[in-house]
DNA sequence: CCAAAAGTGTTGTCCCTACACCCATGC
DNA sequence: GCATGGGTGTAGGGACAACACTTTTGG
């Protein structure tokens, strides 16, 4: 039973909303090919394949998984994707909250959250196929905001309405009307728990606190019109 | 750069409809662990992920990617999901036609398409974590009904509208109101195609055979009730 | 004629969109 | 006061569920 076998890698796309746009977490490889990718790294014998990414998470960005979502995005396995040798990867997707993102440069390479827009439309190349893997990474996300509350993930642990609200106009690149999307998202039994305080931070009458409830998907989802361009046009 | 290296598979969830049930394409084992499984193979090395999962359904159905549909699953890679060894799957969802269900039993192990329904509820094992696998595929399968045209290549090339409907009744286990699931599905652009001709292979008025369209996206989605038992509830 | 299946019409309900409008703070 | 953001009320419309009803065949 000597079979042929693959280095098999676990890659991380985890995003986050920072500065009212979409970033993903970037390393700058210190050996060929150069230039910016995705973190990953080894699977481990012996180790399962969520297990690694939980890993990759934590060295990354020193997260424990409370605070943020992990979840495979799917396998690239195509021979040339690394031009050294044929290599396997399961890529994960993560969304990290924006209050953590100290990014932990374990090891010596440089890591640093980038914008994604300038990714998806092909202004910055990245190494190997991570293009093509962010660009399904956004997609996924922008899917799953319509039918979970997974949005909560990139709000800090208490969050308004609009705080939850801007993540959605951001990932989705469209604005939403606040008030039928604060109906919608109090009215969703169990999706947000008040906590009963009030902010001011964002100006205005104080807004309601909420923290993520027990609900984790959303009936009916919140559909968005069509696929558009990152970053929220401003009103 | 000498590392850790997995002996990488690809596994087939290859699914059809036939006798008013959901069946899954299945393989006998010669060796342990034995048992019914998923088939599948190793991949060779300069060999995509996707050609590998095309290359194993020709292998055991005989089938080219027209009438199929195939996409990526996930990837399993538990480190005992396999007894001798710790191998990583990259698992595709296959729906296939039922006419076409010539098992080819090419190398000398038995296949046969088997209903899902006892795999689902625990009555049947099977080898490895392949009771998991083909319960995330069922799961996928249901969601992509919901969103996509892709239960006609579960349907003869030319089908008529009743004979979609049983696709999704079998596949979701509820019974469709046939009047409104017909407007639904003859009313969305591009999504059938009428041949022109007709049929009274189910009997009774004569009904308009279609062939599939171009459209691929079902907008608005069919939405089922919730999730159900497999097998429709006979009216 | 009758059973069976295909297809159309219709009605009420739900949910969503789009606004008008009021509320509560900081300055 | 006034700007700013938070939140409720409400009218119109689209889509869907439920069902009555007509159409067209085979026997």
């Amino acid at each position: 039973m000597s079979r042929t076998r693959f280095r098999v890698t676990v890659d991380l796309a985890a995003i986050t909303v920072h500065d009212d746009t979409l970033k993903i977490l970037l390393v700058e490889r210190g050996e060929e090919p150069f230039g910016w990718a995705l973190p990953g790294g080894h699977l481990e014998r012996g180790e399962d394949l969520d297990e690694a990414a939980a890993r990759e998470l934590i060295e990354e960005t020193g997260l424990d998984l409370d605070r943020a979502h992990l979840e495979q995005l799917r396998a690239y396995g195509h021979p040339d994707r690394d031009p050294r040798e044929h290599v396997v990867t399961i890529c994960y997707l993560a969304f990290v909250p924006d209050a953590a993102t100290p990014v932990a440069g374990d090891d010596a390479r440089a890591a640093a959250w980038l914008p994604v827009a300038p990714i998806l439309n092909g202004r910055q190349e990245l190494a190997f196929d991570h293009n093509q893997i962010v660009a399904d990474a956004v997609n996924r996300a922008r899917a799953k905001l319509e039918s979970t509350t997974l949005a909560t993930r990139f709000c800090s642990p208490e969050f308004t309405v609009t705080e939850l609200r801007q993540v959605y106009e951001i990932i989705w690149g469209q604005p939403l009307d606040q008030r039928n999307f604060s109906r919608k998202i109090t009215g969703t039994e169990a999706a947000l728990v008040p906590t009963g305080q009030q902010t001011t931070r964002n100006g205005g009458r104080p807004a309601a606190l909420y923290r993520p409830g027990p609900a984790t998907t959303l009936h009916p989802a919140i559909l968005r019109s069509e696929a558009t361009e990152l970053g929220v046009p401003r009103r």
